[in-house]
DNA sequence: GCTTGAGTCTGGAGTTACTACAGACTCTAC
DNA sequence: GTAGAGTCTGTAGTAACTCCAGACTCAAGC
């Protein structure tokens, strides 16, 4: 319960694998708390900080934004967990990856069939700047993308 | 050869689906070049900007960055197309493409785990949450990302 | 007690690729 | 000549950090 040991930003830093620059900038945007100082003005930070910011580091990893990181965060502390409301969250999200892989996943198949003619290209003109130039509208690309 | 036509932002807007403000932003940043003006300082574009502009948008529409647009736009105006170096941009680009794709099926596979897994919970507590302050370290999820 | 070097502090600017204003000016049609 | 739509410039905001300068603090060694 009570917190012993105090650790400096570096450490805290070392022990998470996050930036110090970005411990800094999660403070300042209210994700951390701020942590108690030393007489010199150094900050401490105990195990508490080192839960949270763990916690902030795998929600990114999953590619949470730090709004919805925000979002779970609250929801994880309050002491009665809303576990709907959190699945709500990462099934929002989930979504999110699901639809971005599908957009990803059209790009690589237009990119490597004009890299493949690119290869089979004689030479006199490049076809990849030839399906750039092309006169279809952005828009149907985009359809293509999906 | 010659450009006949000028059309006013507005109007190149419309052609291209691009936003008249994401326009004037390629000009600052050089992607397009700076057009002609009415007395009244209009800017007035030609066909050239018309197809530039085209080609810009079909480039980020295939996930390339500004800066890797600039390089295919700086090679594609070299008469004598070098297409094994549009060639290298595009397959590097790919990789990236690929690696995202391979990053966010890690993610969605985790995050449907975990939702699963919290579909199933008994309600006292919340598995995501819990898989998110697991001690585990971030390094670990991130090889897990892979 | 003093020095040294590493660590930390704050505030501000830079990054990417736009987007969104405000307030002034221009163009076209009636 | 005037109304209303279109456009102009310049600045600031977005996400999520990252980097920097210049000042200060801390711990260890002598």
């Amino acid at each position: 319960m009570e917190e012993t040991q105090r650790i400096a930003i570096g450490a805290l830093a070392t022990h998470t694998g996050a930036n110090i620059e970005t411990i800094r900038y999660y403070e300042r945007v209210g994700l951390l708390p701020a942590p108690a100082r030393s007489s010199g003005g150094y900050r401490l930070y105990g195990t508490n900080h080192l839960k949270r910011l763990n916690f902030i580091r795998r929600a990114r990893v999953l590619g949470f934004s730090l709004a919805e990181v925000r979002k779970l965060l609250t929801l994880a502390d309050q002491r009665r967990r809303p576990c709907a409301e959190v699945r709500a969250v990462a099934a929002a999200h989930l979504e999110d990856v699901k639809g971005k892989i599908a957009d990803l996943k059209a790009m690589e198949r237009v990119l490597a069939d004009t890299i493949a003619r690119c290869e089979a290209g004689s030479g006199s003109h490049c076809p990849m700047i030839d399906a750039l130039y092309t006169a279809s509208s952005p828009s149907r690309w985009r359809r293509l993308a999906r």
